[in-house]
This record gives C-alpha cells, sequence and structure tokens, in this order.
DNA sequence: TCTCTTCTGTACCAAATGGTACAGAATGGA
DNA sequence: TCCATTCTGTACCATTTGGTACAGAAGAGA
C-alpha cells in the first residue's frame, strides 16, 4: 500500500526550516512562520515531525551541521595543506556579508538558546561543534606529524583553542560587522597555528 | 504630596530579575515568572516600568553591567600589576561552579538572544561588552607603557582579541564545564599577554 | 479628619501559541 | 472499480502570553 504520495522534499523542508531558524533562533520562530517558509499545511507537518517543533529543529541543526562539515571535510581530505584549509574557513568569516555576521553561527547560537530552554537539544548542538572541533583536531595532528606544523602546544588543546576562537567570533562579528576589522582579528588569531 | 510609599527596593527587585533573566535568558522568563522573583504585582510593576518586560531587561543588564564592571574596575585601579588582574578576571571562569558554566556570560547571551529579537537592545548588550574591551585595551595600553607588556601586537587589537576569548569562552565552558580543562585553555590564550 | 497623591492587588482581556481532529484528496493494488 | 493507505487543508481548541483597568490601601499635609 502506498497511498497519497507525499508533496513536498522533507529535505528541502527542513532547509527552508533551518533558515528560519537560524535567522529568528528556535523560540522566536513561531509554527506559523515555519509551516509558511516550509510551504506546508499543519496536517502534513504533525505528520511528518510528529515531535512538532523540537524534532523539526533537532532535525535541523543534523541536517545543517551535515553538510556543512562534509563540505570542510571534504576541502580538508582534498588539500595538501589541511592547516591551510583550516586557516581559510576562519578567514571566510572575514568576507561575509553584514546579514551573515548579525545571524552569527547557527550551531553557537542552537547551543546558548538551548543552555536554558532544552538540555538535550543543548547537548545535540554541542556535539556537533565538537565534531568541529575533532576534525581541527585530526588537521593538527597530522600537520604536526608531517612537519607542517611545528607548535609545541598540544593538538588537543589547539583545536579546543579553536573552537573557542569559532565561538568568540560568532559573537565578536555582530559587536564588529566591519570585514576589514574581523581580518585583522582573524589574522592575529590564527598565528597559533605555526 | 507623597503618596503611598513603595513596598519595594527597585535595585533589589532589579538584581532578582536579572537572576532570572541569566538563568533562564529573556524570552523564556515570562512577566509571571519574573514577577514571583520580583515578590511584586503586576500594578507596581507596570507602574515602576511602564515599558513592561523589555525596560526591566534593559535596566537589568546596565545594573548588571554598572556593579560588575566597576568591581574590576577598582582592582585594576588598585593594583600595580593590572595585567594580573585581567589574567585572574579570565581565569576565574576556572573556578566557577557548574551552574555559572551553564549560564555563561550575561552580556554575551543577550546580545546574541537580542540579534534576532531587538536590535537596539542588542546594541546596548553590545555596548557594555565594548566597555569591557576598553578596559582591557586600557590596561593593555599602560602596561606597555611601563613596559610591563612587550608584545608587539597593537594594543586595540589586542584588547578585541581578549573580547573574543572571554565571548568564546562563554560558549566553550558549556561545552566543557571541566575547571581542569578550562584552566589549560586559559592559560594557553593567556600567553599572549607577556 | 479630610484630601490629594502614589502605590498595590485583583480581575480581566485580546492575541497568539502549539497542537489536535477529521473530512476528504490522491495514489497503488486487488 | 473499489478499497486500504497515506497525505493535505481546515476548523477548532485549551493554554499562556504580555498588558490594562480600577478599586481601594497607605501615606503626607492642611
Amino acid at each position: 500500500m502506498t497511498g497519497r504520495p507525499k508533496a513536498f522534499d522533507e529535505h528541502e523542508v527542513i532547509d527552508r526550516a533551518q533558515r528560519v531558524f537560524w535567522r529568528r533562533g528556535y523560540t522566536a520562530a513561531s509554527t506559523e512562520e515555519l509551516l509558511a517558509a516550509m510551504g506546508i499545511g499543519k496536517g502534513s507537518f504533525y505528520l511528518a515531525f510528529p515531535g512538532g517543533k523540537k524534532e523539526l529543529f533537532e532535525k535541523s541543526i543534523q541536517q545543517f551541521h551535515r553538510e556543512s562539515f562534509r563540505q570542510l571535510e571534504e576541502l580538508v581530505m582534498a588539500s595538501a595543506q589541511p592547516v591551510e584549509v583550516i586557516k581559510d574557513y576562519f578567514r571566510a568569516i572575514a568576507t561575509a556579508a553584514p546579514e551573515a555576521h548579525e545571524r552569527g553561527c547557527y550551531l553557537a547560537n542552537s547551543v546558548m538558546e538551548m543552555s536554558s530552554l532544552d538540555l538535550p537539544l543543548q547537548k545535540a548542538a554541542g556535539l556537533l561543534l565538537k565534531q568541529l572541533e575533532s576534525l581541527f583536531f585530526t588537521v593538527i595532528q597530522q600537520a604536526k606529524a608531517s612537519g607542517q606544523l611545528t607548535s609545541p602546544i598540544d593538538a588537543r588543546l589547539l583545536a579546543q583553542h579553536l573552537l573557542t576562537l569559532w565561538n568568540g567570533l560568532s559573537i565578536t562579528r555582530r559587536l564588529y560587522p566591519d570585514n576589514a576589522q574581523l581580518r585583522q582579528l582573524v589574522d592575529l588569531q590564527l598565528t597559533v597555528l605555526t
């Protein structure tokens, strides 16, 4: 039995919801607003996402991470200078549009908002950020082994430091949405990777 | 004409509200919850704060900043090694209680939440964070002049970097509410102040 | 004591919220 | 051509929200 076919693509719909969540935050994004952006009705929504808004949000951060993370991972894998890929990842902050500065990092935002709202979701978002740190760690470790990196700092600690910079920038860029200034700041911060 | 005297102390009441805002965030803190914590009724509340929740929140971040900032400022002024005061300010993160890690930095939280909720309030919170940066800047500049600091890095940039670390830690500490680990991280980060 | 002013608690409200119920549409298979 | 199944749109709802109205309490001064 097949029944009436879905009139929407789940992946696409989650993607649209994710954009709303990123722009407005979890709480401020009303279901009405989300449904409008997704282009589906309540009936379809609660059938596809019985957990409602929370389930949708969880899936949105998972999907967001899966895709943006894989993209970075592939760049790292393909490059002969993975450390440069990481650096470019940070430098890209300083070439973003003003709206991107306002929005900050989706995962960092989620960790903060969920801290006082839903602990499981906070942990979920935190885990994804830690995976970014893991990627930093892998790159650093390999670069050290190959001699591309000569820093005496412990790879694990260095990766954690990079994540802190990443998170810090997600706030600082809102205070100073000025690319020239951000570039200076990022360049200074990346001097730890030597 | 004096009329009926206020049955509560405004400063005290704002302080109690601030604790709720910090723990729950602006949106999640309902007026009901705030009133309960403040120990006053709606009548008194809307009379004292005609702007409602928003006005209360604004006053809470102002008061929070005024007090915590003055405290730090006094320590800086009184010390012969102001740079050490700043360092201790960061190191204190690694001696905080687990609940403090969960809450993070009140001002950083506010900047993030208000980014997609109320731009004036976001600016207000941002301004207060920038005042922290200003204090960093002053200390760095004076330490350079007195030879206590020999770093070749521009004082303004260094101060901005410190603020980024501060903001980053406010997120990272939620991911790793482990003081030993945080201490290592902070110590590494403070090596820029040499 | 009377009056004027300010403050407090309660009753009330309109709007918005996330969520449910369900009738009926759209398909594949018997 | 039915039927079983799955999906969709709409109508509806209980709850919660921030906020207002207002009667009366609590003072100071005349």
